[in-house]
DNA sequence: CATGCTTTCCAAAACGTTTTGGAAGCGGCC
DNA sequence: GGCCGCTTCCAAAACGTTTTGGAAAGCATG
């Protein structure tokens, strides 16, 4: 056991050396005004100068809330956290730290479903409230909190949820109705979508944005133009890839749910010596570092990841202190990143339908 | 304020539930052999069956350990957080919510230096251990945890302290000892390297490699082939590059101390029209994704982020658990990773200098 | 001088847990 | 019957804080 030679001073010690009780000591430092300015100048500099600092046990004990607010990762997608996740938690930490918080992060490992991580948060008081990232459109990790009424803020959405609930999002569906039209513009018929079988709320707005520009244009994603695949299997994604080029007609314009699929996908047209953006336009979302150094660079979306943390931390904290009334959910654009991976239609193979 | 509708139950109410008292409840849960088998039995079920989680701050109070381990990040630097900071910290929560505790965040902000962060993290007694990462060669967070008597484990290592104290790095000054020889053996006999002007420990490692085998082979590293950039300013790493590729001669063969600093330089030569790799040999650290799908591919080295976070936090378990005695510091090889940014020497300037 | 108001302080309780130091009941032994 | 030891249980204390409900002292007012 190593041994800790400093003891930190506690109420008691100071109010001792000062003369005074621990319950004056302890409403002069929190700034009541019925101790008299004196006192509580003569208490603030000695407390200061022995570096006292509030026990977080005691506190706890008697106010109830912890002062740390979790912070849940879904495990298991090391793509997701390599591009994601650093960003994130640097700017919860950063606006947490601003409101006195601090942040404790808990993992759902091979073994341990998100769900039941959740819970030992929640159960063991560990936080007074809860960020939860990377919603599927049915998630019951919302059920669970809005059942066991912990407050929390979701970055991003959920479907089917009727009770009123806290969220920032990205809105992926503009977005892609954005890059779809742009596209559609550029004389683009043949549209794909390379995304994940599984229900990610982001995934499932930006094929929304996607299908409902096509709409509007008259054109449409007939079913074997949308490929998805596992978030856990990278090489599942060639296949998809293969097959999605090659359909016949090929589509001129695929649209990635993430930049990780859009590099995947660029490197299997490489390989097949489909030309990009020459015979085939991609885009996709995220705006990876990886994205910007990619020949041709991906055209795709950021979503400036730390100033939506921040913006979700801020809310988080709101709700804990003035209640649900205090805060909206909030719906916000992404950035469009022109690169090289789109470009016009090839005139190789004229667009048959019409247009508009 | 939300309101929690439900309530945990508090030993409290098992007990009068169970018509026992608080200590058997305890005791029972504990699994002490001061309470029958039958007894204990009927506090379990009862204690599941209500779900019953023991309090933190309860707990906390009476022990003097809050169950949390802290690792305290150094901002600033977004490069670093992208590249390292999610899978070290997936890393860290996984090895430590096996062994029962919890893992809390704490970054040093703009105006937080982060020895005042760590301060904050001892003395509200918020953390029984702490992970300090990216050391530097003289670092006061080390000087300041040693005089404070914290438990704690580097990621990384310092070089003043005389103080044993535990760490855990990979081996940095092999890495780039074994490219240097590499390099060497393919021709090269003028060398560059591009670093960091901070005094990052890992840069120096990484420096004195290149600077030993060179030396072992009747080389040397001139101090104008040295090219070193603030960590905070990816403009300067351009200019760097720039100098290092002007030089007369200009080096065959420039190893970075990070993938991050190799990208740049890359990109740099690129524009310069200089081959890589043939005018131009490049060599990196730290296998981000970026590098393998430059064009072309950086030769680097992986230093298995996530895996080192797990052994860092089980050193610190272990440290807090059983004492100094039962752990020792602990360096590990990076892996080589081959791709394509390395090769020969240029035939057309061949070497002048003996080697060996 | 008695009364009431204000200022300044404080003792005690409460939060939930673990540990300490017994106490009660029971059977076996002399 | 008296004593011992074992099993099983528990009351009380302790950890550090905040809040509650006063109390004492000082001052002005009648």
């Amino acid at each position: 056991m190593a041994t800790k030679g400093r003891r930190q001073p506690r109420l008691k010690e100071l109010s001792s050396e000062l003369g005074l009780s621990i319950t004056t000591v302890s409403r002069a430092l929190a700034g009541y005004s019925d101790v008299s300015a004196a006192t509580r100048e003569r208490v603030r500099e000695i407390a200061a100068r022995r570096g006292y600092v509030p026990s977080r046990a005691g506190r706890m004990l008697v106010s109830g809330n912890s002062g740390f607010v979790g912070l849940v990762v879904p495990l298991r997608d090391s793509q997701f956290i390599d591009a994601f996740l650093g960003e994130f938690i640097v700017g919860l930490s950063e606006a947490f730290t601003d409101s006195g918080r601090d942040l404790t992060i808990a993992t759902a490992a091979r073994d341990r479903r998100e769900v039941d991580v959740l819970r030992h948060v929640v159960n063991g008081q560990q936080a007074d409230g809860v960020v939860i990232t990377r919603t599927l459109t049915d998630d019951d990790r919302v059920t669970y909190l809005l059942d066991q009424q912990i407050p929390f803020v979701l970055h991003g959405r959920v479907l089917g949820e009727a009770r009123p609930h806290l969220w920032f999002d990205t809105d992926g569906e503009a977005a892609f109705g954005q890059a779809a039209r742009m596209l559609i513009d550029l004389g683009h018929t043949d549209f794909g979508f390379l995304t994940f079988s599984e229900p990610l709320t982001f995934a499932h707005y930006r094929r929304i944005g996607l299908e409902g520009a096509l709409r509007d244009n008259g054109l449409g994603l007939p079913d074997q133009a949308i490929a998805s695949v596992s978030r856990f299997d990278e090489a599942e994604v060639g296949r998809a890839a293969d097959r999605l080029l090659s359909l016949d007609p090929r589509p001129t314009a695929i649209l990635c749910a993430t930049d990780a699929l859009a590099i995947k996908l660029l490197a299997i047209a490489g390989e097949r010596s489909i030309d990009v953006p020459g015979d085939l336009s991609i885009i996709g979302f995220d705006n990876l570092p990886v994205s910007a150094y990619a020949t041709p660079g991906i055209t795709t979306f950021d979503q400036r990841i730390q100033d939506s943390a921040v913006h979700v931390a801020d809310m988080l904290v709101t709700l804990i202190d003035q209640g649900v009334a205090a805060v909206a959910p909030r719906l916000v654009n992404a950035d469009f990143i022109a690169r090289g991976s789109h470009g016009p239609a090839p005139p190789a193979r004229p667009a048959v339908r019409a247009v508009g």
